[in-house]
DNA sequence: GTCAATTCACATGAAAGAGACCACGGTCTAGTG
DNA sequence: CTAGACCGTGGTCTCTTTCATGTGAATTGACGA
């Protein structure tokens, strides 16, 4: 493009009148005034944590809900009140978040002690110390402010993953080993599954008591929208029906409200290009197409290359057979392309794990089947949102400099 | 025909290694007064 | 004498490999009717 023309262009975009009031609202990160339908579970929370203001350590809490059904909104809003609290009456209570699903910040034990020394204004190296040391500073850091600590770990089913680490129950029993301070676990997840294959002693003092978020349901997420959609949009931007559709659509998907907020930015933002001034429920469709797609490009992209192969080894034979792959199979071809690109092939261990993590993932759909006398397998077949996109093995084969 | 044993082709687990990254303390070296 | 370079040791973390064990139904073959 000339630049001449480019300039011209951005020109245009900057006088044009864009369909968002306050495209923020529709971010997932936005935390609202109020929250809607979820006074209950407010209210429990707050009685739960209440007695850190009296300087008296409140019962460990245990969060359940899926995702988008306003369980951190919620947890960080109490947690904000009771800081503001605090604040305002010199009370030594301390909140810290930590999403333990963050790479690098807080997804191992040494992690994220050491993230938490860091709260106290303490300088750890991301690596080298042992952990023992780091969980001391830790301990003296927060044993001299002499406080209460409430510590809100997000996605703590992630933490769980590892066996071999005892972070969890360290936690747990880190009061014994303080003389001042006090800390409380909060913890959430959208996994209840988690919470039962947990080890009994962390178990018993993590969910000292719990609370459960439900899924939404489609009309108050439709409330939901309607609300944000005021703040977001200029009236009369959305087509009638717009968000009862939309509510629909997530209600499906477990009352996710987070989803649904997506979907409707991006609908929006699909109008906005085709310079429309109105966003309709065809917007929508195609809103959802999107999404799905951007994330499957993206997790492929972004994959190893290792990964990519053997995804590239899954779909030829997919579609050369049109029917389902066994691993066996994919492994021989994935050998082959190990030659033909130089690189090292990894062994039948690892690319059955790998094939797992895929299904994980949604990339295939991989089922453990018996064949009988002809031995166990996975009988793997590609997600039909992955071979809807029709440049994918394309710009696979590119990336990985096939022929 | 029936039933238990066998067998296949992997799945699944556990443990350990390799290599990248890092801190820390000790030793060497070169520059300075 | 001292600041900075360099090295060895010991730590975490992720990705892999190695070794071992598990698994579920088609197949097989012995057995009795």
């Amino acid at each position: 493009m000339e630049q001449k023309g480019l300039s011209g262009f951005f020109e245009q975009f900057l006088s044009k009148e864009s369909l968002f009031k306050n495209k923020q609202v529709l971010q997932s990160n936005y935390t609202p005034e109020e929250i809607s339908y979820r006074d209950e579970q407010i209210s429990q929370i707050a009685n739960i944590l209440a007695p850190a203001l009296r300087k008296e350590r409140p019962s460990n809490l245990f969060v359940y809900g899926k995702t988008g059904t306003g369980k951190t909104l919620s947890i960080t809003y109490v947690a904000k009140q009771i800081e503001e609290v605090a604040r305002q009456r010199e009370l030594p209570v301390k909140v810290v978040y930590l999403n333990c699903k963050l790479k690098k910040i807080a997804d191992t034990e040494y992690r994220l002690i050491a993230q938490l020394a860091r709260e106290f204004g303490k300088e750890i190296p991301p690596t080298g110390l042992p952990t023992e040391e780091v969980y001391n500073i830790f301990c003296n850091a927060l044993d001299q402010e002499n406080a209460i600590l409430l510590l809100i770990l997000d996605e703590i089913d992630e933490l769980a993953k590892r066996p071999t680490d005892e972070i969890l129950y360290n936690l747990t029993r880190i009061n014994t080993d303080m003389k001042n301070s006090q800390l409380s676990l909060i913890g959430i997840s959208n996994s209840l599954i988690f919470a039962e294959n947990l080890d009994p002693r962390v178990k018993s003092s993590l969910c000292e008591e719990d609370v459960i978020f439900a899924p939404y349901n489609a009309l108050q997420l439709q409330h939901i929208l309607k609300k944000r959609c005021l703040e977001a949009f200029h009236e009369g931007t959305l087509e009638e029906g717009l968000v009862e559709k939309c509510s629909a659509y997530a209600a499906r998907e477990h009352g996710d409200a987070r989803r649904a907020l997506e979907l409707l930015r991006v609908a929006a933002e699909i109008a906005e290009r085709d310079s429309l001034v109105k966003v309709t429920i065809a917007h929508l469709d195609r809103a959802e197409e999107k999404i799905e797609k951007d994330k499957m490009v993206d997790i492929v992209t972004t994959q190893p290359r290792q990964f990519q192969l053997i995804l590239y080894a899954i779909m030829i034979i997919y579609e050369k057979r049109n029917k389902n792959v066994f691993t066996g199979e994919v492994y021989e071809l994935y050998k082959d392309l190990c030659q033909q690109t130089a690189l090292r092939p990894l062994t039948q261990r690892r690319v059955s794990d790998v094939v797992g993590e895929f299904d994980m993932l949604g990339l295939i759909n991989a089922k453990v089947i018996s064949k009988g006398r002809y031995g166990r397998t996975r009988e793997i077949s590609v997600s039909p949102s992955l071979s809807s996109i029709p440049r994918l093995k394309k710009m696979l084969a590119e990336e990985l400099a096939l022929s």
